[in-house]
DNA sequence: TAGACCTTGGGTAATTTCACCTAGGTGCTA
DNA sequence: TAGCACCTAGGTGAAATTACCCAAGGTCTA
């Protein structure tokens, strides 16, 4: 349900990516670790997907900003958030401007890099539902009969037991068009669920 | 968290009330019985709560839509479904006009006089809402600042984990957290306090 | 200073949801 | 007739929610 965060860690300096990757999968957040930049590149040309990307500015070879605008070109989503020992005001508007989610100096908290990151992948989400939310009569129309009647009572605040009962099949079987339901509406929970359905309400 | 029905069920006839009842009880729906409206009339001066009445139409002494009358003027909340073995639709208009729920004529299956029954439950009880709606902002903005973040990021559809790791406390306070909310907005569960936050939201 | 309230967090137990899976029956269609 | 989508419903196991209980420490106020 739950999904966990993909992170992808760049930095030249062995020592932070160390102790930045400790920390980050004690808060449970699966790193990868990169020294450089093209050896991020090379890991999404295999496909590897992260959710939010943390890079170091000053690096021998791709610098960070330049790894921004190089993802921005390529249309990548997920977010960027640059860290950098030796930060200016002009880098730090620079980085903003080409779509850098953050920009933070070193030395900062772990807990401030993480709120970043959440606050980042947050953002992207929402920018993602934004614009996801054009075709949201499609997905509630592409639902079946049963899994509409399901879904209006689920977001009525019923439980699975009581809708059942209320329709007069199992548990089970609600449980099962409910999960369909979901991943039609590409809601991760309940909440989500409701707030769509309460668009798609006023929208139509 | 799932209220319990509680039924009252009124009919001269002790067959039909002995089979509806021992239905009613299959579905685990706490029903009592009463031969006449005048019983029935008894047991609420003895301040006993009904979620809903299904009642006879034609009985010896008061009948039903008699008591539907007396009912309203007592400005008693519940929804009165009328059932009668032998309605016309005159009757049946004049039944819905001074406030029935529903009108059923006999025979009829049971599961459709529970649908009834449930659906003039949540009819009423969506008619409550409405009226509390007013006092929602009164609600909301008793809550303190914490509940109030706890509850942001509930509503948003992060777990309870989720909301500790952000807020940096144990999943547990925000439990507590949550539970506060959840009794002082009076919602029942996660879907209805979306609901009512995205109302509020949209009325301030 | 005592009481009220908030925040914090621990425990236990029941219930519910979620994410997988399998699988039979129905009805439509290429 | 075979394939497909849908409804049905069961199983397992992990995770989350809910409903209670409890207690300690802080702040604010009558």
């Amino acid at each position: 349900m739950t999904k966990s965060i993909h992170l992808a860690l760049i930095d030249d300096d062995e020592a932070v990516l160390d102790s930045l990757c400790l920390y980050l999968h004690s808060q449970k957040i699966a790193t990868a670790s990169f020294s450089t930049a093209q050896e991020f590149l090379a890991a999404l040309q295999q496909h590897k997907q992260f959710d939010c990307i943390v890079s170091d500015v000053r690096m021998p070879g791709m610098s960070g900003l330049d790894l921004v605008r190089e993802l921005k070109s390529r249309n990548v989503g997920a977010p960027i958030v640059l860290i950098t020992g030796h930060g200016d005001v002009d880098m730090a508007v620079a980085a903003i401007k080409v779509g850098a989610a953050d920009f933070i100096e070193k030395p900062f908290d772990e807990s401030r890099l993480l709120a970043s990151v959440r606050n980042a992948i947050e953002e992207s989400q929402q920018r993602e539902n934004f614009g996801e939310q054009k075709d949201l009569p499609v997905k509630f129309e592409s639902l079946t009969a049963r899994q509409r009647q399901v879904m209006e009572l689920a977001v009525a605040g019923l439980s699975n037991k009581e809708i059942g009962s209320r329709l007069d099949i199992s548990p089970k079987t609600v449980e099962n068009h409910r999960a369909w339901v979901m991943e039609r509406i590409g809601a991760r929970n309940i909440a989500e669920l409701v707030r769509l359905a309460m668009k798609y309400d006023r929208q139509s």
